[in-house]
Parts: C-alpha cells; sequence; structure tokens
DNA sequence: ACTTTTAGACTGACTAGTCAGATCAAAGGA
DNA sequence: TCCTTTGATCTGACTAGTCAGTCTAAAAGT
C-alpha cells in the first residue's frame, strides 16, 4: 500500500538508473561495462528480428525482454525508452553496412580493378550483408521511407551514411570518364541502392535456393548493360 | 499476438454486419451498395495515409474512422476488424498497380514497339503510379517482405500478380531475342521491381522535386546499358 | 421497407514505463 | 583462503493508460 510513496529516500542518489548510462560510458569505469555490453547485444539481436517479423509497434518490450532472456526492467536500465532502443540499434546496423560497403572499395581498388569493378563489389557486398542480416534488411526496408515518424531524422541521416559510399565511387567514375556524366549520381546511387536492396529480400523471401553468385551475376548484368545494352 | 481470442461468445449468431460484406460482393445486391461503396473507398484511403505514416499498429481504428470522417461504428459494418480492412486494401491497391502495368505494356505494343520499349513504359507507369499513390507504396515497402504477419499469404499473392506482369514481358523479350537468354527472368523482375520502387521512394522522399522524366530517364539509362554498357 | 450510418459509452485485454529491492563481480581485509 | 563491502546491474510486480471491438437506439438515405 504504502509502497509508492516511498520514493524520496533511497533515490535520493541514483535516482534513475537509465540516466546514470551516460556516466558509465563517460571516463570514470571503462572497463566495468563488459557484462552491460553482452546485454546491450543480446537485446539488439532480440528486437531486430522481432521488429522485423512482427513491426515497432506490435513488438511489447516484454517480448523484447524475453527473447534476449533478461527481465523487462534491464531494457529500461539499459535504454531510456523503446524509442530509444529501436534508434541506436538502427544507427549500430547501418554502420555495419556503411564498414562493409567501404572494405569492398578499398579491396577492388587494392586489386588494381576499375571504379565499375569497385561498383561490382560493393553490389556483392551488399547482397552479402542482407543475406547475413536478414532481420535488420527487413527493417530497414520497412522503415526507410516511413514519413512522420519520430526517428525520421535518424533514418534519413542512417540513410546518407550508406549512399555516400556509393555515390563517391560513382562520382569518381564519372571524373575519370570510366561513366558517362549524363548520369545523374544521386538517383542512380539510390536506384542501386534499392535495386540491391529489394533484390537480396526477394532473394531470401522468394526463392531462397538460389545462390549469392546467381544473384549477384543477375545484377550485374543489369548493371552493365549486359541485358539490353544493344539498344 | 495475433488474432485477438475474439471469444466468439457476444457475438453468437450472425450478428457482425460486416460478415454480409461477403453476400453483398457475392451475386446478390450488385447495385444496391453505391453509397456503401464511397464509404468504403474514403476507408481505404484514411487508411493507407495512416498506416503509411504510422505503420498498421500504430494507427488505430478511430483515427482512421475520423480521418474517414465516419463514426467508428460505420467502419466494423463495413468491415469485420481491422486486419481485414487492411487485407482487403492491399489487395485492392495491387490490383491497381497491375491494371495500370498492362496497360502501359498494352499502349507500346499498340504502337508497335518492341519489348524494351514496353519494358520502359512500364518503368514510367510504376514510377507514375508510385508518385500518384505514394501512401500505398510507402505501404508495400512497409509490409513486402515481413515475415510472420498474419497476411503474409495476402502479401505473397499480391505481390505475384504484379510481378507476373512484368515476367511475362521479359519472357517475350527473351523469346524473340531482344534480350539475353542469360537472363533470370524472376531475379530480374524482382529486381526492376525493387529499383523502380526504390528510386520512386527516394525521389519523394528525399527529392522531391525532380521530375518524372528525370528520374524515369535515370532509370532507363540503368537498365539499356548507357551507364557502363562500354565496360 | 430496407439498408446504411451515427454517436459514443463501455469492456476486457494488453502495454510502456517505474521502482524498491535482489544479485553479481571485483576489490579489499583478516 | 574465506569473509565483507561496494557499486553496477538486473529483477518483476505494479501503475496508469491505450485500444480493438461491441452495443444501443435512433436518424438518414434510396
Amino acid at each position: 500500500m504504502s509502497i509508492r510513496s516511498g520514493r524520496g529516500g533511497g533515490a535520493g542518489s541514483g535516482t534513475a538508473p537509465g540516466a546514470r548510462l551516460c556516466a558509465a560510458t563517460g571516463p570514470r569505469r571503462v572497463a566495468t561495462g563488459r557484462r552491460r555490453e553482452a546485454t546491450r547485444r543480446r537485446l539488439f539481436e532480440a528486437a531486430v528480428s522481432l521488429i522485423a517479423e512482427q513491426g515497432f509497434s506490435a513488438t511489447t518490450v516484454d517480448e523484447i525482454a524475453d527473447r534476449a532472456g533478461v527481465a523487462k526492467g534491464t531494457v529500461y536500465y539499459n535504454f531510456t525508452s523503446k524509442n530509444v532502443l529501436y534508434e541506436e540499434l538502427l544507427r549500430d546496423g547501418i554502420d555495419q553496412l556503411a564498414d562493409s560497403l567501404r572494405q569492398a572499395e578499398r579491396t577492388a581498388a587494392a586489386r588494381g580493378g576499375s571504379r565499375v569493378d569497385a561498383l561490382d563489389a560493393m553490389i556483392r557486398a551488399g547482397l552479402e550483408f542482407c543475406a547475413g542480416s536478414p532481420a535488420l534488411t527487413q527493417l530497414y526496408a520497412a522503415e526507410l521511407w516511413r514519413t512522420n515518424r519520430t526517428w525520421r531524422a535518424t533514418v534519413k541521416s542512417v540513410r546518407g551514411r550508406a549512399l555516400a559510399v556509393v555515390e563517391s565511387v560513382l562520382r569518381d567514375a564519372v571524373a575519370t570518364g570510366e561513366l558517362t556524366d549524363e548520369l545523374d549520381i544521386q538517383l542512380t546511387a539510390s536506384a542501386l541502392f534499392g535495386m540491391v536492396l529489394v533484390a537480396a529480400l526477394d532473394w531470401q523471401s522468394f526463392q531462397p535456393h538460389r545462390s549469392v553468385e546467381d544473384v549477384h551475376a543477375s545484377l550485374s548484368r543489369l548493371v552493365q548493360g549486359r541485358v539490353s545494352g544493344g539498344a
């Protein structure tokens, strides 16, 4: 009965545990968060898979906690809210993608290939990323163009980070004359991005028996004009 | 999680008027629903825009009724449940798209163009459709690859209907030798579909100042190998 | 006469977020 | 080696609120 009245007392010092997060990630206590880091990662994984399946609103915090094997309170200890958990998850995921795109580009460049080769390598890397993190991929497709959502800003910046990598390669290719300068960089980058995204999702969802090579070859053909290049 | 137990109880007999819907669309009473048809359309429109903005679960039936300018009871008089409303809405939308793709194909054929021209016309039609029904487009992107959802079957059949149109043109083009027979029809169709879908969404969301021609030209270039065809 | 819509009160189930207290792991002390 | 302490981390019952779907009697519409 009187339970809730308590408040002020114990709290005194460390009111909201979640708030302490900032301090914890700050200068003090760097080594401490080992256990915590593992918990956060488990929560990310659980949330990504559930949200990809059901959507954000349809996924309850209880379900996330359940799948991650922690108590509900732990979710709120590690993230200030369901929304924040989701935002951090989006950022985390796109960073991984951007990294693997950049790496593909660097590898291709190191092998002395053309920019178009680099582009092709990035398509491959994109496909592999989607195959490796199908839930995350679904989630992007579902959220990337939604209007009005709270985290629209997050999504926009996140999109920008991935597209920037593609755009820079396209720009180089145009500069060196490998690609026509009629090319609209932004539009082409997003079309390529979309092509890979959707091809990967369709591959996973509706034709999972195919190999990456298979899918990659089809997309390569499309991009390199060997479909109707003669026209 | 999925369907609310529903607890058949209360309903007892065939109380739910919405259930009569089936009869209405059946053989009997075809002319009757003029007024009703208008109400249903308004509900579709309201629901599509809200769901595109917020997602299905985050959208309440009260909001839908509000935006459509009808009473909540009317929603349940016309549709048995929120889920059913959504399913019918998906079907209705994709039918419109498939129609406009078929029409583009027919028009191109009538003008005596090649199959590749027909493909190009379909890309244009796809873009225009997306531009004309942005909410519906967003909604497809969000739902098309979601796993585990109740209406997965609906989505799958809906996707098939749109892709079939593209695939048939590709098949013809291969048969007549216009396109190489190395082409993987299914994969290419879905990649094209995705390319258009995503390009359209990106166009609307992030670069709305561009014209259809602009976007169409970029996609055409990509497909017809004028980007890196020389390689 | 018959169908369709209205308005909104109501219920029963479900959910985001909170908080006082339990548990853990690492460090020191004996 | 075996306590004891300390602060970070985790727990789960609980609060306050939301929402799908039902129900009513009466008013339009055709």
